[in-house]
DNA sequence: TCGTAAGCGAGACGGTACGTCCGGTCTTTTC
DNA sequence: GAAAAGACCGGACGTACCGTCTCGCTTACGA
């Protein structure tokens, strides 16, 4: 039972498509606060006033896109090796061990930016962001709990959050990638968690 | 050994002052977004031309109100009385346990957007407005450590960044504060040390 | 023998005549410039697609508005009393001795507006407008020309359009009306003819 | 006396000159209805703001131009040999006579359009514009009365007014150059100044 | 003591991007 | 197959800030 639709044009789909694939490539090419929705519309061959019609910030069309998969970031899998620390230890590895793929990077921090100014879009952009390997991780923790390799005690979303947190953190800080470090999380983290 | 300094009319202390003071208050009334240089100048009574000689930017002034201490943040002192469960506890409350009194989110937030754009404004401003914080935290997890509470195999700056990191997190995410959370993140971070 | 007009829905009369009393109506309102099609469209409860469809352009709704006498102006009906000199002070003075209806100087100026953009449609706008007015007023005069009462020298057409002339030009100027100015020219023009 | 200007850079008479410049090399070029506040700040280098900040509308920097005189019409200088049939008839000639220069023309219906927009614009404008000549016309008229060999009857400016007006509506018209016309028109005038 | 040189407020400047509006076209469903 | 509805692209609109550039006017050394 969708809408009656009476009469008029429907909506473009080839413009919402143009529109955000012309987001995701000016986003790589100058970055967030550089980019501006004249310059979207004249890459995308989409009328301003379309633009207008359907998202109402730049914030909003960069959470579109990512919300519709147009920008993706490559799949953190999270390996399921039966050892807890060393898939943690591999996960947390091209995030804060080993240089983060620049693109990833200056999304990430465009969408910060973008959160920074909109409360709702920043909801709905993290949520759809981070979510999947949010989950994937929660899981992977819920399974070492049920078999009693971790005590039951915490809100497994906590120890999710703080690794998504300190992420974040050394994202905005610009802090260097080390191994070592990558290290000294995941036995923090798994050290906490074993109690 | 100063500036020879021929002749000429000093640099008015009366400006920068009035330049930050406005700063501060239009950060709290507009956000870091909206915040214009125009609106600065209008409001401090000071020229333009003056701040683009002493400031290179936005985010510039920003820092420079941190760090002239015109805008502070309620100092989170941490408190000492041997128990560092219920210390850690009691520090984490007004973040993500109380209600963060909204001009100090607002000023969070205004800086990891200043970040986001600038590189290095982003790194003198987070080292100021979370280092004072950082080393009574550093330095507090250090006794312990000398009083052999906790164990010495892990850097301890790991574990201060990802309390720094969730904090940012709950921040950009805007998540509700909550009690549970902080006595969650508490147990989380002493189990991960204690080992 | 009508069209054949094999199926098909036949062009909407309640249309047409919806379209050129909204624009009477905007014209009245907000006047020639401010005239949006779009406001037509909306006003009239017609299709933009439709307007198109039958009329080229603004100036051309507003000339077939005037030719289907949708828009009227109170018709100078020009007097014959015998009295030459009578008849035409009579007539001028509407115009130019007492105040002009406001719609009808809207519409005027309006017509000149269109007609300074646009050559084909100014045409057709000024002979539709002021040809009633022309022919009335040049056969008047060449019935006195034929009892002799005027001389034959001078085309009378250049009489008219002196009169139609001086019309525009204190409209265009906003010249307050001035029965001593009926007068006045209305002893230049007979003067004139007279020699 | 002039202003006390406390403080400020003054305004540019550079400024000014350029998008006077540019707005008559436009008139010619595309004629006022397609002429665009930005091509005129694109061609005059000038900044649209600068442009906003000193005219309030298109029709009001045509108006300035005319008036600055940037904007100028080849004098009709009116001559004077004593004959005033022969004067008028040389002074009518380039109007309705001969093919009026196509800049001129188009000079001439862009203020009429300008004018019928705008009420104050179109009266300094028109004043302007054809003030020079009035006055000159109305001079050479008053010497042949002032010397007897016109009547004092009529209001001389009623005369003038009557051949500006037809020179105008032939404008919009859009009529035939014709010298014969030219002829008809001095016969006419003078005809009824006579008597 | 007084010239002089830099700092200062004010605000105009050339630009860039904004978000809106309208012109003219295209594409649906409805009649 | 025309009409209504209304989405579409293009492009001008008038506004808001940007960062720079004069101005005329303070200051407070240092000659």
């Amino acid at each position: 039972m969708s809408e009656p639709n009476r009469g008029g044009r429907p909506r473009s789909s080839r413009s919402t498509d143009a529109v955000l694939s012309a987001t995701r490539d000016l986003l790589a090419e100058v970055g967030y606060e550089r980019m501006t929705i004249d310059a979207i519309a004249a890459k995308s061959g989409v009328g301003k006033m379309t633009i207008y019609r359907w998202w109402s910030s730049k914030s909003a069309i960069v959470a579109d896109a990512v919300i519709e998969g147009v920008i993706t970031i490559a799949p953190f899998s999270f390996p399921d090796t039966g050892d807890l620390r060393a898939d943690l230890h591999a996960w947390l590895m091209p995030a804060v061990g080993l240089a983060t793929p620049p693109e990833v990077a200056a999304l990430a921090l465009a969408m910060t930016a973008a959160t920074t100014g909109d409360v709702r879009t920043g909801e709905a952009l993290y949520e759809r962001f981070t979510g999947r390997d949010r989950q994937a991780l929660i899981d992977r923790l819920q399974k070492e709990v049920d078999s009693g390799r971790l005590g039951s005690d915490v809100d497994l979303s906590v120890a999710v959050d703080m690794l998504f947190g300190v992420l974040l953190y050394r994202l905005v800080t610009r802090a260097e990638p080390s191994e070592q470090y990558a290290r000294d999380l995941t036995d923090l983290v798994v050290g906490g968690l074993e109690t």
